[in-house]
DNA sequence: CTGGTCTCCTGATCGC
DNA sequence: TGCGATCAGGAGACCA
């Protein structure tokens, strides 16, 4: 289930294996998990011909930049993956849900492989201004929140903190891993409402965020079930997990059983002594 | 403005 | 061994 952090190690894979490469020919072939095609099923051109400028990420969100202003959006959704293969590689290459594939001019192939496909690959409008408009409703990235951005996006809300946290209009790249082990190493009650939260708590949950998604960047991720990144590593963050998929095992820190419960239609794991 | 529910989709897991 | 039920959830649509 990529999140910020696993989708920023997709990108830096990324970045070392495409960027520089001329695309020379591709196929999409499950045209309905693209968005913005000029005709759906036609010979709209996503990537060919491009040169990779650069790979770009906000929040959940990726971007292909290419020359002449060409950019591809892809999100990940649940179980997307986007599979580096190299010329010589070896690596087992999925013969199902690989619904657009890639060849470059060092006879790298990318694949966009969903068995599951909340993923989705966007093509913007003519005439975009650019990768900005991938994230033109989304709010500033969980990775550089500061204090004073975080309390003034929640400000006077009255819904519960971790619907916010999970709201990408609000911030993001946060989903329902990351929201529940910042929101424990931030000591705050996932059910509070975010207008009676104080100025120290809000600053508490700002680096909070800023700390967790980091320190999850640097161990590659969280690989809880299927997520890899586009060479294949998984990442180790899961080890480090508090809260997330331990309901009714002790706190870490207190040693009270952590609750489990239901919110923003997630499943929500915190500690009911330590976290207020 | 909110929250709740439903939808999309498949694979893993579990009880029988 | 197999089979149906359940769960996982990012995000948008929709309703109350």
């Amino acid at each position: 289930m990529p999140e910020l952090p696993e989708v920023e190690c997709v990108r830096r894979t990324l970045e070392r294996a495409i960027v520089g490469r001329r695309v020379l020919a591709e196929s999409l072939r499950r045209p309905d998990i693209c968005d913005g095609l000029a005709r759906p099923g036609g010979a709209s051109p996503l990537l060919r011909g491009a040169v990779v400028l650069a790979v770009l990420r906000h929040g959940k969100q990726l971007v292909i930049q290419g020359d002449a202003g060409r950019c591809l959006g892809v999100h990940l959704g649940m179980t997307g993956r986007l599979l580096v293969l190299p010329p010589a590689g070896d690596a087992p290459e999925p013969r199902t849900h690989v619904h657009a594939c890639w060849r470059l001019d060092d006879g790298t192939r990318l694949l966009f492989h969903d068995p599951r496909r909340f993923g989705r690959l966007t093509l913007p409008p003519p005439r975009a201004p650019g990768p900005a408009w991938f994230w033109r409703a989304l709010g500033p990235d969980a990775l550089t929140i500061t204090p004073a951005d975080l309390r003034a996006r929640l400000a006077g809300s009255r819904r519960a903190v971790k619907a916010a946290l999970l709201d990408q209009h609000v911030l993001a790249g946060v989903g329902n891993i990351y929201a529940d082990e910042a929101l424990f190493a931030a000591r705050l009650r996932p059910t509070r409402r975010c207008k009676t939260l104080r100025p120290a708590e809000v600053a508490r949950l700002a680096r909070a965020l800023r700390r967790v998604l980091a320190d999850a960047v640097r161990a590659g991720g969280s690989t809880v079930r299927t997520y890899a990144s586009s060479d294949g590593s998984r990442g180790t963050y899961q080890r480090r997990h508090r809260v997330y998929g331990r309901g009714g095992l002790p706190c870490v820190r207190c040693g009270s059983p952590l609750r489990r419960i239901h919110l923003a239609q997630r499943s929500t794991v915190f500690c009911p002594a330590c976290q207020r």
